[in-house]
DNA sequence: CTTGCTGCAAAAGTTTTGCACACGT
DNA sequence: ACGTGTGCAAAACTTTTGCAGCAAG
C-alpha cells in the first residue's frame, strides 16, 4: 500500500514553536488551548505533505489519541485562521490541507492513477502571479499550480488496462 | 447582482457542431440522445465561463426547461466523457465545470471577496508543466493555475470591513 | 419492442451544528 | 465560576443510486 504523499522535508525544531504560535493565536482570540487541540496540532505537524480531515481522524484514533470528528473539523478551521495550515484544492469531493510553515505551497503533481501527490517547487509562479494580478487590478493572496498526469510507476503497472 | 464569470468570448457557430459531437459520442456508446440531454447541453453551451451543477439546474428551472437534478449530474458526466466540458477545481465543496472547446482552460484569478472567477491566459504554463513532468517521470495530462486575491472593486467596496 | 432514460426519493459521503455536560483560564 | 470546548447524533449539502414507469432507436 503506497503512501499518499511525498515531499519537502520539515525540520523537527519547527514543531515546538508552532505550538507556541497556536497558543498565542488562541489566547488572542479568547479561545482555549485544550488537550484535544494540542493533540490535533501534534498530528498535523507530523504530516509531511497533504492530508485530509478524515485521514487525520483515523490516524489519531489508531494511536488512541481520542478526538471526535467534529473537533477535528473545528480545530482545522482554527489552524487555518492561525495560518498554520492551508487548504489545498486537489479534489472537489474532500478538503485537503497542508502545513504552511511560513512559506505557501506552490505546485503539485498529481498522479491520476495512483492519486499520489508530489509537491514541486516552481519559482516562476510568483512572478507570473504578480503580472496577472497587476493586469487585472487584483491584490494577490496566494496561488496554486496543479499538474495532473500519470506517473511512470503507474503506467508500467497497468500496461494493458483501459 | 454581479455575474460570476468573465472571459474569453465563444463564437456562436461552435454551438451547432457541439450538438453533433455529443450525438456522435452517445451513439458510439450505445446511449440515447434525449430531449433532457439536449436541453442540458444547450444550457451548458450558453455558459461563458465556469459553472456549477446546481446553478445550471436553477437556471434551467427558471427557464422552465424541466430536468431533474439526477439527470443533470448524469449528463454532466457524459459531457465530461465526451470531452465537451472539463471539471475545474476551485472549491472543495462543490464541483465546477467549464466548456472545453478544443483548448484546455489554463489559469484562473479568483476574487476571495466577490467569488468572481476570471479566466486568464498564461502561456508559460505549458512549458513549466513539461519541465516538471519530465523531472518526475510523469506523463502530463492537464494542469491548472489558480490565483487567489482580492479584486479592486471588492477592496473599494469594503474599505472599513473586518 | 428492447434497452436505456427520467424523476423521485432515499442513500452516501463530507462537513456543520445543537445540545448537555466537562474543562481551561 | 464563567465562558468555551467536547462528543454525540442529527442536520446540511452535494452527489449518487435504486426503482417504476417512459421513451428513443
Amino acid at each position: 500500500m503506497p503512501n499518499t504523499t511525498t515531499a519537502t522535508s520539515h525540520d523537527e525544531p519547527l514543531i515546538l514553536p508552532m505550538c507556541a504560535v497556536f497558543r498565542r493565536f488562541l489566547k488572542d482570540q479568547g479561545l482555549k488551548f485544550t488537550p484535544e487541540r494540542a493533540r490535533i496540532l501534534d498530528s498535523v505537524l507530523s504530516k509531511p505533505g497533504v492530508f485530509e480531515a478524515d485521514a487525520l481522524l483515523d490516524e489519531m484514533r489508531r494511536d488512541s489519541r481520542r478526538v471526535s470528528r467534529a473537533t477535528i473539523y473545528r480545530t482545522l478551521k482554527h489552524l487555518m485562521e492561525a495560518k498554520i495550515i492551508t487548504e489545498v484544492l486537489i479534489d472537489s469531493k474532500q478538503s485537503h490541507y497542508q502545513l504552511s510553515i511560513g512559506r505557501e505551497p506552490k505546485g503539485y503533481l498529481v498522479c491520476m492513477e495512483t492519486h499520489k501527490i508530489i509537491e514541486v517547487d516552481v519559482p516562476e509562479l510568483d512572478a507570473i502571479r504578480e503580472r496577472v494580478c497587476r493586469q487585472h487590478g487584483f491584490e494577490p493572496a496566494s496561488h496554486r499550480f496543479v499538474i495532473y498526469g500519470v506517473s511512470q510507476d503507474a503506467s508500467e503497472n497497468s500496461e494493458g488496462t483501459d
